[in-house]
Formats: C-alpha cells, sequence, structure tokens
DNA sequence: TTATTATATGAATATCTGTTCATATGTTTA
DNA sequence: TAAACATATGAACAGATATTCATATAATAA
C-alpha cells in the first residue's frame, strides 16, 4: 500500500507528492458537503459574522420588538436595521408581523440562541 | 406602569416612542454582551462565513493534513490556503505541528465540528 | 383628502475581504 | 555551499458588504 501519490499535470499548484493515505482522501470526499451546501452554510454563518445583526438577534431573544425600538436600542438608524433585519428575514433567523404602521420582529427559532451561545462559549477560553 | 417612554432629544432616528416595556428594555441591557465581547463573537462567526474555510475546516476534520494536500484536494493555490490557514491559526481553529519541510495542520478541538453540524442542521429544513 | 408615522428600499460610498502574484523564509538534500 | 521544495507573507486588485441618504410604500389620524 503506497502512501504516496503522485499528482497529475493538471494541477494547480506546486506541490509534487500528496501526503495523505488514499482511504483519508477517499473519506474527505465523503463528508465534503456537496458545493450548494457549503455555499448555504457559508452563507448562514456569514449572518453572525456582522456585530449588529449579533446585536439584533440578542435583542430579540429577549422579545419581540418593532423596528424603532431596536433601532433606539441599539442607537443606530432605522435604515440600517431595517437592511439588516431584511438580512435576517431573508435567512429565516427572525420572523415578524404587521399591526398597524408596526412591524414587530422575533427570533424564528430557538436555534439561533443555542448557536449564538455555543459560539459565545467558544470565545470565552 | 407606563406602557410607552418619550424618546429625549439626542436620539438618532425619527421614532417618538417605544414600545417595548421598560422592564423588557432592562432585560435586554443585562443578557446584551460587551462591546469587545460582542465583536470577538462576529469574528468568531465570521471565520465559517467562507466556503473555502468551511472546506479546509471539513477536511481536517478528517484528518491531519499539509497545506499542499489541502491546496490539492481543495484544487486551490497553495498561497489562498496559507493565508486561510492563518486566518484559521489565529482564531485557533487549527493548530499545526512542523515535520521537516511540511507543517500538518489539524482542528484544535472537536467544539468546531459541533459547531459545523449545528450550522448544517439549521439550513437542512 | 392630506398629513403623519413606521418601515422598506435603491443608490452611493467607504470599508473590508479573498485571491493572485511575486517573493521571502525555513528545511532538506546534493 | 547551492539547489530544491514546502510554506508564509506583503502588495495589488476585484468583488462583497454595511451604513447613510433620499425617497417610496403602507397604515393611520385628522
Amino acid at each position: 500500500m503506497a502512501e504516496e501519490k503522485v499528482i497529475g499535470d493538471g494541477d494547480i499548484d506546486q506541490c509534487d507528492f500528496i501526503c495523505v493515505h488514499e482511504n483519508v482522501v477517499n473519506q474527505v470526499i465523503k463528508v465534503m458537503p456537496k458545493e450548494q451546501q457549503l455555499l448555504d452554510l457559508a452563507d448562514f454563518f456569514k449572518i453572525f459574522g456582522d456585530p449588529t445583526r449579533i446585536r439584533i438577534l440578542y435583542v430579540l431573544s429577549q422579545s419581540e420588538m418593532c423596528v424603532c425600538d431596536i433601532a433606539n436600542l441599539l442607537q443606530m438608524g432605522q435604515s440600517a436595521i431595517s437592511h439588516q433585519l431584511r438580512v435576517l428575514k431573508q435567512m429565516r433567523l427572525v420572523k415578524f408581523r404587521r399591526e398597524g404602521k408596526t412591524v414587530f420582529y422575533s427570533l424564528a427559532d430557538g436555534h439561533i440562541e443555542t448557536i449564538l451561545a455555543q459560539g459565545m462559549e467558544h470565545i470565552s477560553e
């Protein structure tokens, strides 16, 4: 059983050999999500990669709230909050209900708080 | 007990009233992480917000691997991988050991796979 | 109806980010 | 020592992103 394997000409970088065993390569190919899943997953996490959106999610973890309230609490412009809520809405992290002129937003599910908590756990080490 | 509260002049947007109860506001202030924590948390999740980095993490979830192997597996340039590994290293998501010319990278802890799995769970709905 | 209020949204802009290219660093081999 | 190789890194560039501004939409009140 060969531990190294010569790489063909078409390869993108300068490496002549690969070090990993073939069965590892096969295993990697097996667990690697499909292209679309990867993109979706990255987009999902990207949402949490912005302080403003994280703030919004924390706020909504306590109570449903209208756009204006969120803007006031976070001391930011209504437009900025509205834009971010749209992103959160598109990613199905928040839901909303209209009541007259006011739109109340809330977290789409409890899953989100778990992910926030898990991230917080990791950075607190 | 008042359900609405007038907002002062210094406020950043046009809203005249806030809808949430004062105790909710206080509760929000209580759970909201400190500024630095928020930034750290956003930076942490930002890592997972890129397909290339997610691919690298999935690859490393199967086996430690050298830079060159990762580049070959993902069909990307060595430099691009190296840059991303630096980001992952800075965020302590991967560790590495040197063996001669080769540097082997591996996941820093099992926590990471949990977070990936949780994200994957969410987008599969 | 018009005026007012809450929210949404398109355009513009400044900043950030990922990849590539060229090159430097560090290690091994000849 | 010099040559070869694996990795790291700075600069440049293209593409993405968050906020602001101006304005549109939608609902209510006068």
